[in-house]
RNA sequence: GCCGAUGUAGCUCAGUUGGUCAGAGCAGCUGAUUUGUAAUCUGCAGGUCGGGGGUUCGAAUCCCUUCAUCGGCUCCA
């Protein structure tokens, strides 16, 4: 007999060699139906995996994700067997389970193309396997028995990834006609997977290399039940209908020229206003926070990003140089603002006594990023950073560090940021010549990081490989409205930086001394803030950001005189206010305000003439009363101090 | 940059196998209407069907090429 402890502590004694899913049946046979994987003393295994010893054991319903783990590992190898009969001699790179589905690497041959038509196919075969109630089995084999069956297979992928386990621990699983090479888990069989959806194809490097074959990946999510399903791709649906791409539009806030060229956001006036409102509240908080704001070119010498080693890393990935009638003379689209910060830095002495100095800078950079990366206003190819160095010495790099953390807490928390992760990035130690600086730096830099986060109570994940080449770095990510994550604050430290530029301050000693710098931003730029914002909001702008605050409506045209002093009295407050004279009835022109989503519409009417008030109708909310239009000017005026004051 | 898809009026989209197929709705402009909390009616105007080649008696429709966009991959100072 063996010994199993639940969740909630109790223990139970099985004979031994149970399954998880016979316990579970044993429970209630409805739990067996509603269970998909076991942790079984920590590891996540199959349900029909025979359990031989005292052991803890929790059991995962769809809610738990290794329940989906299993569920869409198990669909990518139906998948997998639905290709493979559809698609002789397929071979497969990997197919796993991600945040939202699964997908599998296939190599359908050099002669065969699988498009998203071919997609309703793969969904069908599928279908018909699952309904086949085909049992996954699970089978330990040595290396060299792996290595024979996918030879036989001429799976050249397959052999590759089998050639670096090591033996002893290579598992294949079976269902129906297809075996895999798989860690597992599974389900015990395809009878769950009744709701199947195949989303997407793309292209994909195998192994993630660039150097490698593109490999054809297909996306595809599935559900114990259909509602799910259906629910879910609904979520897609609304997740659409707020991409910042498709809302920026309707609401003219910026658009894209080919003319101008790809990735050159341009700007219209409504979108310029939310920038403009972004950009005068962060410089009176950075004010309030004793940074010195400067101002520097759009251009460098090519010799300042030498200098900082930005050419020899990023050089031949830019904007080339652009050549001056001056022979010799070379410059370049600024890719960023640091070196020329370092510069403005060494324009005067430095006495450790002034230090922190914080250098804030609203700079607009170019970058040339690969045509296929850009993406709406979250990558560009010039955007503004809400930039900003600090020089400190080395005693002071923790506090400041600190500080910096606090100031996009603070920013995130009056923008009611919440859905955010922070995130660690260190160099990748077995890949040392991708980056810049001495190791006892980096480790130096690493550990401020990490202690400063820790100290500020911010929860983080570490990444590895993932560091700025000159530094590590404090990362705040959010995901937009279809799950991709973007990265907005960060916070970056670097030795290199002074070194390069040779930066000093006179110590107490009266010795020359090497500052610490720190790249920070916050917005990380301000396309992709306002992007995020967007979708956040669903352009429904806090009041303070709304490029127009109210729209006033007059019942018909016989008001408009009345309307054009409202006006003027609220433009006049620095309240931005449009008029809709048009001849159309009040519900035309509320539906057409509520859809711009401006936040006040004014209605005027001969009542409202009469008591010289205004109807006030709050966006999404309805009619909100009469008031007078001093009331509704300090009304405003409150809201906005509270929405940005805390 | 790579793989795949897409590209028709300002916007959202129809256009079967190449032959009145250049259309609709919204937006715009007209005229009528003068309206009380999410769509009043009339009329008009708008497009070398992304660009450039080609096949054909004939191309939005087929082929080639190029540009851009979308979904991923790679990259992201």
């Amino acid at each position: 007999m063996i010994k199993i402890t639940f969740p909630d502590g109790t223990a139970r004694e099985y004979k031994n060699g149970i399954s998880s899913l016979e316990i579970a049946e044993q429970i209630s046979p409805r739990l067996a139906k509603e269970v998909y994987a076991a942790t079984v003393n920590g590891e996540i295994r199959d349900l029909t995996r025979p359990i031989d010893l005292d052991a803890t054991l929790k059991l995962h319903k769809w809610e738990d994700e290794a329940a989906k783990l299993a569920f869409w590992h198990s669909s990518a190898h139906l998948m997998a067997e639905a290709l493979e009969s559809l698609y002789p001699g397929m071979k497969f790179g990997i197919g796993p389970a991600i945040e939202n589905g699964f997908y599998y690497d296939v190599d359908p041959g050099d002669e065969t193309v699988i498009t998203e038509s071919d997609l309703q196919t793969v969904e069908n075969r599928m279908k018909e396997l699952a309904a086949k109630n085909l049992t996954f089995s699970r089978r330990e084999v040595s290396k060299k028995e792996a290595l024979y069956i996918f030879k036989k297979k001429s799976d050249e992928y397959k052999t590759e990834l089998i050639s670096e386990l090591v033996d002893g621990t290579i598992t294949l699983y079976t269902q129906g006609n297809f075996t895999d090479l798989c860690r597992g888990p599974h389900l015990p069989s395809t009878e769950p997977l009744k709701a199947i959806k195949l989303l997407s194809v793309a292209g994909a490097y195998w192994r993630g290399n660039e150097k490698r074959k593109m490999l054809t990946r297909i996306y595809g999510i599935t559900f114990p039940k259909q509602k799910l399903l259906d629910d879910y791709l609904v979520f897609l649906e609304e997740a659409k209908r707020r991409d910042h791409r498709r809302i920026g539009k309707e609401l003219e806030l910026f658009t894209f020229s080919q003319k101008v060229g790809m990735g050159l956001p341009l700007w219209l006036p409504k979108g310029s206003d939310i920038r403009q409102n972004l950009i005068n509240f962060l410089t009176s908080v950075l004010r309030k926070r004793g940074y010195k704001i400067v101002t520097t070119p759009h251009i460098g010498n090519v010799n300042l990003y030498k200098t900082s080693g930005h050419f020899e890393k990023y050089g031949t990935d830019s904007f080339q140089p652009i050549s001056t009638p001056q022979e010799g003379e070379q410059f370049m689209l600024k890719p960023m603002n640091c070196p020329h910060h370092c510069e403005i830095y060494n324009a005067t002495p430095h006495s450790y006594k002034d230090m922190p100095l914080r250098m804030a800078e609203f700079g607009t950079v170019y970058r040339y990023e690969q045509s296929g990366e850009l993406h709406g206003l979250t990558r560009v190819r010039s955007f503004t950073q809400d930039d900003a160095h600090h020089f400190c010495r080395p005693d002071q790099l923790r506090e400041e560090f600190k500080s910096i953390i606090d100031l996009i807490l603070y920013i995130f928390k009056i923008l009611n940021f919440n859905d955010f992760t922070a995130q660690v990035s260190l160099r990748d130690p077995e890949n040392k010549q991708k980056y810049i600086g001495s190791d006892e730096n980096w480790e130096r830099a690493e550990r401020d990081i990490i202690e400063a986060a820790a100290e500020k109570n911010l929860e983080t994940t570490v990444v590895i490989g993932e560091a700025a080449f000159y530094g590590p770095k404090l990362d705040f990510m959010v995901k937009d409205a279809i799950g991709r994550k973007w990265q907005l604050g960060t916070i970056q430290v670097d030795y290199n930086l002074p070194e390069r530029f040779d930066l000093t301050y006179n110590g107490s000693d009266n010795q020359k001394h090497r500052p610490v710098m720190i790249h920070r931003t916050i917005f990380g730029s301000l396309e992709r803030f306002v992007a995020v914002l967007i979708e956040n909001t669903a352009g429904k702008f806090p009041l303070w950001l709304a490029p127009e605050k109210a729209v006033i409506l007059p019942i018909s045209e016989k008001f408009n005189d009345y309307a054009g002093k409202v006006l003027e009295i609220l433009n006049n407050s620095d309240i931005c206010t449009l008029i809709d004279e048009r001849s159309e009835k009040i519900g035309k022109k509320i539906r057409d305000n509520e859809l711009k989503k401006i936040p006040y519409l004014l209605i005027i009417g001969e009542k409202e003439v009469e008591n010289e008030t205004i109807a006030v109708r709050k966006q999404g909310e309805g009619d909100k009363g009469s008031m007078k239009i001093e009331e509704f000017v300090s009304f405003i005026n409150s809201e906005i101090k509270k929405e940005i004051a805390f």
